[in-house]
Order: structure tokens, then C-alpha cells, then sequence
RNA sequence: GCGCUUGUGGCGAAAUUGGUAGACGCGCUAGACUUAGGAUCUAGUGUCUUGCGACGUAGGGGUUCGAGUCCCCUCAAGCGCACCA
């Protein structure tokens, strides 16, 4: 009968939807139409129907429903089961939709979370969106359409994506980004933190009053507090100060401040970006080019919690790569402050080192062009040639910097002047060194500093080696290891008669350092690469600040007044006078009497003042999204203590590690603050993280834009007819084609035609690219979903490998995983395929190994996120199973148990089968039981000489001797033995037997 | 340049952590059942060799009774940082 529908090619699709997805299957499956180039459609899903006992789509739908229905999700914190927090990265809902990529780790964490729950865990799955972000207000600016509606229509695709995949997400607690309940408490926290500073003793964040009260009894006095600048000032000074020079002072401290920096500007996106969203002097989003600016920005201090940050990463389960990356971007170096007093006059300047121990190798200083300094001590005669410098340097891009690092500088005139040794040293002006580290200005040892040595190279200054054995002929010996010498050189007077002479590198570094405080020449001092995170974006849709200006000074707006919410406008884009696009809104000023906003007209400057226009970046609402999910609804707080106190935090995070150094740093920074201010009671937010790798879309065909090297995949030339190829890598070498070996392994292309290049190589193959819309290589999940179901979309992408590791998306496969469900499926069932095989018999003692092996195994491997290796073991015990035709209710629920968490459709429909009423999800992961693991025998490799010759069955008990003795009188073995000698043997039980033999008579 | 990671069949990958290399899946070959196969089942499938056997985990060396696994060197790829003193 079927095969009759299929001939007629009738089948019916079971809704229009379906029917609309039924047809698209030809073009994302290529490679199935090859195959079978005159089939339609319908006739392939007919084909799957017509070997379906096991009726996917019917249970997928059935039990998804059932789910939401009875909101088997749906977790509360009211319960005395131990809490596991288990979260995914949430997603930007972007106009591509889903795509195969992204469950990834979504089914990888799912499979976690239902394995916690199964093991008897109270387990939070939570999921939203980060729903606030560029793409969409790009969209809105070509379409005038609201950010806030496509948003919206995105959201509700991804929502219906996700749904088919069976997640066990607890919707009642989403979260998007965008929603005012939402971003009330991230301008909440934007507002705690401009009312901290960080106290650098205690090493956290404490409310400013308490250091106005400071500044009032003490002045600076004994502050040690993070800051932009160091001042100094009295109490008295203190109380002199009106209100603006006042809030001048504590802007200098705050957390969330307002600061006059350096910031990446990109022109073509008209905003500011920070240093995670640039890279190689391009926006990471369009790939603009930026330049730096000098504009004032809120920033957050993030570099205080520098050595928190650091610390925190010894705690916490996550990747070593991830870590390292971390530890690099927040780049802690140690070393030393020293000053230098300029010659001919009292004034010094201080200099940060790591190499104090050179100090006799100095020849000459650098300061950085944009350093005050070089105002200071450029002389008259150097003044004219050091502004020309100046501006040259001015004039080059960051990027321009970045790839070129040109050899240049200019002399300043003055001289240092050598506290150790008196001598005078030339103070130059040079792009090499840095105005944003340590102090912008540098000592240079040419001998043993590779930049230091090309600078000295190239003007001609002197190079004056300190280390025994070190040739400085060709390059600078920059290693920190070696004898020193030459500190001071023969005849050199120092002050107080300090030598480094003889000593190790290291143990001169810590002598200088220890002599220089002690003379008061300098300090030991930790300097660290992490800058503060530059908060203000010129766009639209993001939250806004809730910040009102009077008399040009910040005011919060009060916290009762939260959220402040986004304004409507009618134009997206930035204002003709360069303000960002909440200058276009009408009503967008703050009336402090009346307390809420007000059309921008009404500004008196006495009552209603202007709000401000940038808006928060994306970091900024995806930073304490997690504590939110604790308790998303709550409207008090960002979360209730009693719900913290429960959740505390995710215990285990799954996203990608592209996140290292932005929302990874961002959100433990942020969760460090809370954690200062008493909201959370965990120091770090995602005790363990795991990284999955990205799925890479591949472009079916390649080619070489004619004379440049600019690969461009076929679907996005229009026009170009030709059929999309997927090619064995070990055809192309050097992106060539073989195009020989190409043909005789796939004979249909003998005709096809293929680009020739103008040098007569065929330019072809693959890339392998992120999956991207603009790639036009997504793929999406619904149609795996629709042709194999969710179950086996997230067998195979857990069987594609690691889930750590990247790899191209690849259908081949596919059948394999689909063909284990349906052979585990008839496990269960009569060949009539409508009853139920399962019956109450004793199992036998075979089935039972077979299942206690896989309880072992399965286990073990879900706890270490081995999902790739778990599943063959489903697949080698549903084989030995059927081979048993285990019939055992005591095994096959088991099993069926054992499955849920990866196929939860299969399992929970077979669940109830069985007679079961509650939802597989809350049945308990079985025990292992180790007597029915015993093995009698085991069978072990022979070896000679440590070559496997034989292998044989032993006693799993047998001694050493016994296993020698049953080796040596082994029939095989004689040949191995006959006129040799045993000089040794070795035997170890349950692993291997050696025997180590030379020619020779037999002893 | 510095740091981290990886390198195993035609392909995706396993390997009890030093003990029978290639589990499992894909692909391929042969066979069975079939009007048919794109279904299902059975057998085979690292390379070389008619065979015995030899070789084989990027390459080279070492430790060991025994190395994919540990140590040293070289090569290749990926990621991160990059004029950070």
C-alpha cells in the first residue's frame, strides 16, 4: 500500500507548514537529490514513512505539547532537592534564524540537565535573548522598521525553532534583553556603580559616601582607591572645593564614570566600540575601519578588579586555553616604578620597568608621543622637530600602526639623568612606546629589549651588554636568564655602592627592586594590560542610560523611577549635529519636580534637564542575566535573596569561547561588583564552563576572484549556473582541484564544466566558514527535524565528535543515527509493530551485563560531557539485546530510562508504553550494580618482545604465574618459544603477558 | 615574536590514561531477500604481500618488557595576545 502511494507520489504532508518544508528538503539536501536525480519531495519523506514503525513526527509532536501543557520544565526553588544550575549563552535573535549550530550546545547542556534531574536534582535550564544589538538598528535604518518589531519576529521563529528540538527549558523564567522589567536592573547596576568606588586594600567595591566622609576628615590621606588619576589633597582642601570641583574628584573614583579616553571610533557604525569589538583596527561587526578619538564616555572601572579577576580563574573549571586567554588580556606584569630627575632641573618623571635589574644598561629614554611629558621636556631648539614628530604620529591610524611598525623618533633635547650612576641619558620621543601603559614612558636597554635594540640600531645610540656571555652583535638578548655583569662596569661609582655583579637575572630583578624602595628612587608596582570597558554607544536600540545632566553634571535618575524606557523616535540614524539617534526623540528630558520624562522643549535647566543620548553596549544586558533567571519575575530586586541563596551559581555554562575577552570578562566583573554589594553570594557566576565548538557551514564550491586572492564561494555570485559540489579534501591541495582524481571518484560531473584559471590550475573545493546568513550556508535544524526528528538530530550532532571541538556540518551520517533509533525502537515492539514485546520475565544474566556495562559507561560519560562516546555504546547494547531478543521489563525500562536524556521524545513515549503515567523526566537514573559486571575470562593479548603475536582467554583472576604458565603451554605459542630463551616475563593480570626472548637455548 | 591547543584509515572518530591501535558510525566491496532498491539482513574493509609475514598513530630521537599515550628536537595546522617596557 505505501509503495503504491509512493509510486503515486500522494502521500499528504500533515499541515501546510510541512507541506511548504516537504518541498524545501530538495535544496538543502544536495546530495540525496544526486543520488537519486528523478525523485520528488514527497516521494523521499514517503520513503522514510514506509519503513516507520517508529512514527517520529506523531510522538515529537505529541509529547512537546504534553510537555508544555503540564509544564514539565517548569522548576521552583521550593524543594529539598540539592540545586543544579545549568545555562546556555543565550542567543542574539538574529533574521537568519537558527541554525544547526547553535543546538549544539543547547543539546549538549539539555542532555546534562535531564541526566541531573534523572540523577535527583532540582535543575534550573533556563533560555532568553540578548535582544538588544546592532544588526537589528542597521535593519531598522534601511527598512524605517521598528527594532523593537523585528526583534520581536525573530524571537518568536527562534522560540518556535528551538520548541521542535524538545529542550527542557523552564520558559516561565525568559528573559530578553530589551524588556523594561529586564533592563530596569541593568541601568540599576549601571546606577550602584556609579555610586562605588573600589577600594584597593580591601580589594572591593564600597558605597562613595564613605569616601566623601574620607575625603572629609583626612583628605587623600591614607585612600587607596582605584582611580583615573592619583590626587592629593587635604581636608581643608576637601571643604574648599565648590560642587563642581567636588564632582570632578569623585568622578575620578567612581565605578561607572565619565572619562575623557581614548576611544575606538568607527565611523561607518557613527559609535564607540570597545577593545573586545575591534580587532586589527577593524569593527569585528562589518569589518569598518576605527580610529582613535579622544571623547567622553562612560567607562567602567573593570580594571580594579584586575587581580580579582585573575585570582578568580584558579576556582573556577574551565579550559586552560580560556583561562590563559584571560590571563593575557588582563596581562598582570611586575616590575618597578623609578624616577628620573631631568637634568639641569628638580623636575622627575617616573617610568615603569620589569627589567629594573638593567638599569646600568640604559642608554637612552623614550616617552610616547601623546605622553604630557613631552611637552615638558622637549627643549627649545628640539621644539619644532618634536611637533612635526607629534603630528606625523597623529596622523597614522591605529591599524597603520598596528601592521607597520616603522622605526621612528626624535630626540627631546633634555637628558635624565641616571639615579644609580649619575649618568646623563637622552630623552627621545617615539610611537613605540605607549601613552595608555604603565607610564608612557620607558629606560631603554638596547642589549636586552628587542625594540629598545632596533630603536638604538637605527639612530645610532649605544648598546652596553650586562649579561655574562650575551651577544649583542646582531639582536638583544632578551631572555631573563644569565649572570650579571657589568652592573656597574669597572671604575663606575653608584650610589650607596650598589652592585648586581654576579647575581642571577632573577635575583638581581628582586634586589633592584628592594634597593629602589629603599632609597626612595621608586616602588614595586603591578601593572596590568586590562583597560576600563568604554560603556556609551551611540544607538538606538539599547537601554538608556538613566542619567540626566544639570548644570553639565551627571544626576542619576532615582532608583523608584526605574526603568527608564527607551524613547520612540522617528529616524534610526544619527542627527545631522553628530548626536547619536536619541537626539531624535521628542520626549527625552528629565523633569526632576514632577519625576519622569518630558518633551525636550520644556528644558529650563531649573526643573527639566537633558537625559543622556548614548545607550548602554550589548555586554551591558547580557553581564547579570544569570542571576536574573533565579527570580526573573521578581519586581523588587534582580533577584530575591532567598532565591539566590538557593541557585547561587551556574554550575555549569555552555557557550562559545569567541567570548573570552568580552562577555566572559564583562560578566565576572559584573558579578564580582554584585557580589561586593551583597546581591549575590558567589564570587564567580559559571563555576564550570564548557566551550562547544563551532559547526561550520561549508560552501559548496569555491573560486578565485580572476588576479587576487580573494576566494568567494559560488552562491554568492549571482548568475553563475553551475551545480554546487561538495569536494573530498584530499582532492584539493593548495585550493587546486585535482580534477582527474576528482572525476574518477564522482563519474556524474565527467561533464561538468569547471573554472580555469588564467595560470591553467581549476580553483575549487570547499571552505569551511562560520555558518553564517551571508554565507548562504545555513543550514537550518526544521529540516532535520522534518525529515529525521529531533531524537536523531540530537543523536547525530552528539555523535558527530567532542563537542568541544569545531567541525564542518555534514548530513553524511545522518541515516546511521536514524537507523539506531528505529532498530532500538523495534526493540520494544512485535514485528507487527503495535505490540508491545515487553514482558515481566526474569532478565537473563547476559542482559543484565549488557545493561549495567551501558549504565556504567553512559554515565561516566555524561559526567565528562563525552556524549560522542556514549552513544556507540547504545548502539552495542541495543545489538546485543536483540541478539539476547531480551524481552525484559527489568532491562528494556532501563534502558529506555538510560536514553532520555538524549532522545526524550523516543524515551518518553516508550515510558508510557509501558504502562508508566509520569513523564519519563522524573524517573531515577539507575545504579550501576558491579556483580554483574564480573567477567569469568578476559581475553588478553600474548606478547613477544612486545609484539602481539596471539591472544587467548585467562581467568580474570589468574595470577601472574598462572597467566605465564597458561601463555607458555598455549599451542601458538610454541613457535615463539621453540630455540629461544625467556630472559624475562612479564604478566599482568586483566592486562597483557610479555615474554621477552633472545635466541638461545631454551631454559 | 610570545602563549595555548591539535596532528590516528577513504571520512567523522575510539582507545580502560603506559598494556591486543582503529570501538561505533559513514563510505566502499561481495552476497541474500527483491519487479526494483534509495529499504532490510549477512560477511568483509589500515597499508604492502599470492602467502608466511612486514609495516603502521605528522617526522626524527629517547625512556620502558611494552609508547598513539611519557621526555627531547623538527614540521604542519588552528586559536589567543602582540611595539604592554
Amino acid at each position: 500500500m505505501v509503495r503504491h502511494l509512493r509510486k503515486r507520489g500522494h502521500f499528504p504532508a500533515s499541515s501546510p507548514e510541512e507541506a511548504g518544508l516537504l518541498r524545501r528538503i530538495p535544496q538543502s539536501c544536495a546530495h540525496l537529490w544526486r543520488e537519486v536525480p528523478d525523485m520528488s519531495g514527497l516521494a523521499y519523506t514517503l520513503h522514510i514513512q514506509h519503513n516507520m514503525e517508529y512514527n517520529f513526527r506523531d510522538i515529537e509532536a505529541r509529547w512537546q505539547k504534553t510537555w508544555a501543557e503540564e509544564g514539565t520544565y517548569h522548576v521552583s526553588e521550593k524543594t529539598d532537592k540539592p540545586k543544579f544550575y545549568v545555562l546556555n549563552m543565550f542567543p542574539y535573535p538574529s533574521g537568519a534564524g537558527l541554525h544547526v549550530g547553535h543546538p549544539l550546545g543547547y543539546i549538549a547542556s539539555d542532555i546534562y540537565a535531564r541526566y541531573k534531574r534523572l540523577k535527583g536534582f532540582n535543575v534550573l535550564n533556563p533560555m532568553g535573548y540578548d535582544a538588544y544589538g546592532l544588526p537589528a538598528e542597521q535593519y531598522a535604518i534601511q527598512t524605517g522598521q521598528h527594532p523593537e518589531k523585528t526583534t520581536n519576529e525573530n524571537i518568536a521563529r527562534y522560540r518556535q525553532q528551538l520548541d521542535k528540538i524538545g529542550f527542557c527549558f523552564d520558559w516561565n523564567r525568559e528573559v530578553r534583553t530589551c524588556d523594561p522589567g529586564y533592563y530596569k536592573w541593568t541601568q540599576w547596576a549601571f546606577q550602584k556603580m556609579f555610586d562605588s568606588y573600589f577600594c584597593r586594600q580591601e580589594q572591593k567595591a564600597q558605597p562613595i559616601s564613605q569616601l566623601i566622609a574620607h575625603f572629609e576628615a583626612h583628605g587623600t590621606e591614607g585612600v587607596d582607591s582605584a582611580c583615573s588619576e592619583e590626587l592629593c589633597f587635604t581636608a581643608e582642601e576637601w571643604k574648599a572645593m565648590d560642587e563642581q570641583q567636588r564632582y570632578d574628584v569623585l568622578m575620578n573614583y567612581r565605578i561607572a564614570y565619565l572619562g575623557e579616553t581614548m576611544v575606538n571610533w568607527c565611523p561607518a557604525l557613527g559609535t564607540v566600540l570597545a577593545n573586545d569589538e575591534v580587532s586589527e583596527g577593524l569593527s569585528i561587526r562589518g569589518g569598518y575601519p576605527v580610529e582613535q578619538k579622544k571623547m567622553r564616555q562612560w567607562c567602567l572601572r573593570v580594571s580594579a578588579y584586575s587581580q580579582r579577576l585573575l585570582d578568580g580563574l584558579d576556582h573556577i573549571d574551565w579550559s586552560d586555553s580560556i583561562k590563559e586567554t584571560q590571563r593575557n588580556w588582563i596581562g598582570r606584569s611586575e616590575g618597578a616604578e623609578m624616577q628620573f630627575r631631568i637634568k639641569g632641573t628638580n623636575e622627575t618623571f617616573t617610568i615603569f620597568t620589569t627589567r629594573a635589574d638593567t638599569i646600568f644598561g640604559v642608554t637612552f629614554m623614550v616617552l610616547a608621543p601623546e605622553s604630557e611629558l613631552v611637552q615638558r621636556l622637549t627643549t627649545d631648539a628640539q621644539r619644532a622637530e618634536v611637533e612635526e614628530y607629534v603630528k606625523y604620529v597623529k596622523g597614522r591610524t591605529e591599524r597603520e600602526r598596528m601592521i607597520d611598525h616603522r622605526v621612528t623618533g626624535v630626540f627631546t633635547g633634555s637628558y635624565a639623568v641616571n639615579p644609580f650612576t649619575g649618568a646623563d641619558v637622552p630623552v627621545w620621543v617615539s610611537e613605540y612606546v605607549l601613552a595608555g601603559y604603565g607610564t608612557g614612558a620607558i629606560m631603554a636597554v638596547p642589549a636586552h629589549d628587542s625594540r629598545d635594540y632596533a630603536f638604538a640600531r637605527h639612530f645610532g645610540l649605544p648598546v652596553v651588554p650586562l649579561i655574562e656571555g650575551a651577544d649583542v652583535s646582531e639582536n638583544s638578548f632578551d631572555a631573563k636568564e644569565g649572570i650579571v655583569q657589568n652592573s656597574p662596569a669597572e671604575g663606575v661609582e653608584t650610589l650607596a655602592g650598589f652592585s648586581l655583579n654576579g647575581l642571577s637575572v632573577k635575583e638581581a630583578i628582586a634586589r633592584t627592586k628592594q634597593f629602589v624602595t629603599e632609597q626612595g628612587i621608586g616602588r614595586v608596582k603591578v601593572n596590568y594590560r586590562l583597560r576600563d570597558a568604554i560603556f556609551s554607544r551611540q544607538r538606538y536600540w539599547g537601554e538608556p542610560f538613566p542619567v540626566y545632566y544639570k548644570q553639565g553634571r551627571a544626576v542619576m535618575v532615582p532608583e523608584e523611577c526605574l526603568p527608564l524606557l527607551l524613547p520612540e523616535v522617528e529616524k534610526f540614524e544619527p542627527t545631522a549635529t553628530g548626536e547619536p539617534p536619541l537626539g531624535n526623540a521628542k520626549c527625552w528630558a528629565w523633569d526632576e519636580s514632577k519625576r519622569c520624562v518630558v518633551d525636550k522643549t520644556l528644558v529650563d535647566d531649573v526643573n527639566v534637564f537633558p537625559l543622556e543620548l548614548s545607550t548602554m553596549p550589548g555586554f551591558a544586558g547580557s553581564s547579570a542575566y544569570y542571576l536574573r533567571y533565579m527570580d526573573s519575575k521578581n519586581d523588587e530586586a534582580l533577584v530575591s535573596p532567598e532565591a539566590n541563596a538557593y541557585w547561587k551559581n551556574v554550575d555549569l555554562y555552555v557557550g562559545g569561547s569567541e567570548h573570552a575577552t568580552g562577555h566572559l570578562i564583562y560578566s565576572r566583573f559584573w558579578d564580582k561588583f554584585l557580589f561586593d554589594l551583597g546581591v549575590t553570594c558567589m564570587d564567580e557566576p559559571f563555576q564550570k564552563l564548557v566551550n562547544q565548538g563551532m559547526i561550520q557551514g561549508r560552501s559548496n564550491f569555491v573560486y578565485r576572484v580572476k588576479g587576487t586572492n580573494t576566494y568567494v564561494t559560488l552562491s554568492k555570485k549571482s548568475g553563475y549556473d553551475v551545480t554546487p559540489i561538495h569536494v573530498d579534501v584530499n582532492m584539493v591541495s593548495n585550493d587546486v582541484l585535482d580534477i582527474e582524481r576528482f572525476k574518477a571518484w564522482r563519474p556524474e560531473y565527467n561533464d561538468a564544466e569547471f573554472i580555469l584559471e588564467d595560470d591553467g590550475r581549476y580553483v575549487c573545493g570547499w571552505a569551511v566558514e562560520k555558518m553564517s546568513k551571508s554565507m548562504f550556508n545555513v543550514v537550518n535544524p526544521d529540516d532535520i527535524v522534518v525529515k529525521y526528528g529531533a531524537d536523531t538530530l540530537r543523536l547525530y550532532e552528539m555523535f558527530l565528535g567532542p563537542v568541544e571541538q569545531s567541525k564542518p556540518w555534514d548530513t553524511n551520517g545522518i541515516d546511521g543515527c536514524f537507523r539506531f533509533l528505529r532498530k532500538a525502537w523495534s526493540l520494544f515492539w512485535e514485528k507487527d509493530g503495535e505490540n508491545l514485546i515487553v514482558e515481566d520475565s526474569e532478565p537473563t544474566r547476559e542482559s543484565l551485563k549488557t545493561l549495567h556495562k551501558l549504565i556504567k559507561k553512559v554515565g561516566e560519560d555524561i559526567e565528562v560531557f563525552s556524549y560522542n562516546t556514549s552513544i556507540p555504546a547504545f548502539m552495542v547494547a541495543v545489538s546485543e539485546l536483540q541478539q539476547q531478543k531480551c524481552r525484559s521489563r527489568a532491562i528494556l525500562e532501563q534502558f529506555v530510562v538510560l536514553m532520555a536524556p538524549f532522545t526524550p521524545h523516543f524515551s518518553e513515549e516508550l515510558w508510557h508504553a509501558m504502562g508508566h503515567t509520569t513523564s519519563v523526566c522524573d524517573a531515577q537514573w539507575p545504579e550501576v550494580c558491579e556483580e554483574y559486571l564480573k567477567e569469568d575470562s578476559v581475553t588478553l593479548g600474548v606478547q613477544f618482545n612486545g609484539k602481539v603475536r596471539f591472544s587467548m582467554d585467562f581467568p580474570a583472576d589468574a595470577t601472574p604465574e598462572q597467566m605465564r604458565e597458561l601463555a607458555e603451554s598455549a599451542p601458538e605459542a610454541r613457535k615463539h618459544l621453540d630455540g629461544m630463551q625467556v630472559v624475562k616475563v612479564v604478566a599482568v593480570p586483566r592486562r597483557i603477558v610479555n615474554f621477552v626472548v633472545k635466541p638461545g637455548p631454551k631454559n
